[in-house]
DNA sequence: CTGATTTGACCGGT
DNA sequence: ACCGGTCAAATCAG
């Protein structure tokens, strides 16, 4: 108990730390005479934002954020399997050991589900594009279901080990709705993110209370749908979950912290990058952020909370992972403005050539009300 | 040629 | 034994 609160003051620290460290390399980039690419910077000034409201988020919830206990555990297991394969006895014992860690840790990822209306009775399940590229990897008849179930991975799946998957079955009862059960947050960078849903100036949304979306593979609610290869567009009429979501945290897996490489760092703090990610990843309360019309007008972006009941039909199934439910159930001051523009955050200052940090503009972001628009 | 999809086999949990 | 989930070889598509 002591042990685990000493933890998580250190993360606390930690998150600080590194939003310190983030600042001071902004800082340099912007004094620097070599100019930096914008997008470098507004990534860097992200993840200092998103230090600063893990810090305070973990203030105002107690501490209670990086708290998930059987989900943090897992993570670091498997990622100790990965990377260190402590005592290499044989390669076939390691694989297993792997495998078990893999499958423990799939059974405790997070895990929700959408009902996500189509517009177009041709649409396939599969190519419903969340925003994320996703490979089909199974198809299977469910008893008592009169379509089939798709199952899909992440595509990044084998290149950066990110065990996000989803399944995409289609209602029995509404043959144009389709329920999404995601399992898992994205851990790996998706570069559409990059191309296109991260134009400049976009800013991260972040209520006082909001748990930025880590990659979680909230859905996007998108116009078109690029899904592999453009196997076909079609219109979402309607998701559940009406708001386009960002993953704010992808961006995290962008860069390297920098407090991580140095060698002052605190024990508790030198997790493995994943692993500090999946500390936050594994238990927040996913943030919807969406660019209103994501190709035309980027800079309209609003955000909401997963938790509230006003996502239509959203739905948590926690499973066995009850810390979901508990994140997402916590925020209080956003709960009934989830929407938030991000129109704001661009009035707020401009980011692209003096970004106020000294300024309370600057702090008083952290506590930007969700203002419903 | 490379990457995605299909689909039957396999595996683990109940 | 059954069922849901995953694997992987074969196949397809760009």
């Amino acid at each position: 108990m002591e042990e685990s609160t000493k933890r998580k003051y250190s993360s606390l620290i930690h998150e600080l730390i590194q939003g310190k460290e983030l600042a001071k390399q902004l800082g340099n980039h912007l004094v620097s005479s070599s100019p930096s690419p914008h997008e470098t910077n507004e990534l860097l000034v992200d993840q200092i934002l998103s230090s600063y409201e893990k810090a305070l988020t973990m203030l105002n919830r107690g501490f209670t954020v990086g708290e998930a206990k059987p989900t943090t555990g897992t993570m670091m297991d498997s990622h100790c399997s990965l990377t260190n394969g402590a005592s290499p006895k044989s390669e076939v014992a390691d694989r297993e050991f792997e495998h078990k860690a893999v499958t423990k840790k799939r059974k405790t990822m997070p895990r929700w589900t959408e009902q996500v209306k189509i517009c177009s009775s041709t649409g396939l399940e599969g190519s419903l594009d969340d925003g994320y590229s996703w490979r089909k990897y199974g198809q299977k008849d469910i008893l008592g279901a009169k379509f089939p179930r798709g199952y899909y991975r992440c595509t990044h799946r084998n290149v950066q080990g990110c065990l996000a998957t989803k399944q995409v079955q289609r209602s029995d009862e509404d043959p144009t709705t389709i329920e999404v059960t995601y399992r898992g947050r994205h851990t790996c960078t998706q570069a559409k993110y990059l191309n296109k849903s991260f134009p400049s100036n976009i800013k991260m949304g972040l209520g006082e209370n909001q748990f930025h979306n880590d990659q979680n593979n909230q859905p996007l609610h998108e116009k078109t749908q690029h899904t592999p290869a453009g196997i076909f567009t079609f219109e979402t009429e309607g998701i559940v979950k009406t708001e386009e979501l960002e993953i704010k945290e992808d961006i995290l897996t962008w860069f390297s912290f920098p407090s991580q490489s140095n060698g002052s760092e605190n024990e508790d703090n030198m997790l493995p990058e994943s692993t500090l990610e999946n500390q936050f990843t594994e238990s927040f309360s996913p943030v919807f952020i969406s660019p209103a019309t994501s190709e035309s007008n980027p800079f309209c972006l609003s955000a909401c909370h997963l938790d509230s009941t006003e996502l239509l039909c959203q739905h948590i199934q926690t499973s066995d992972n009850t810390d979901i439910t508990e994140t997402v159930s916590a925020p209080t001051s956003v709960t009934n403005s989830p929407i938030l523009d991000l129109d704001i955050w661009l009035h707020k200052g401009d980011f692209d050539t003096d970004f106020p940090f000294n300024t309370p503009d600057f702090f008083s972001l952290f506590e930007l009300p969700c203002t419903s628009t």
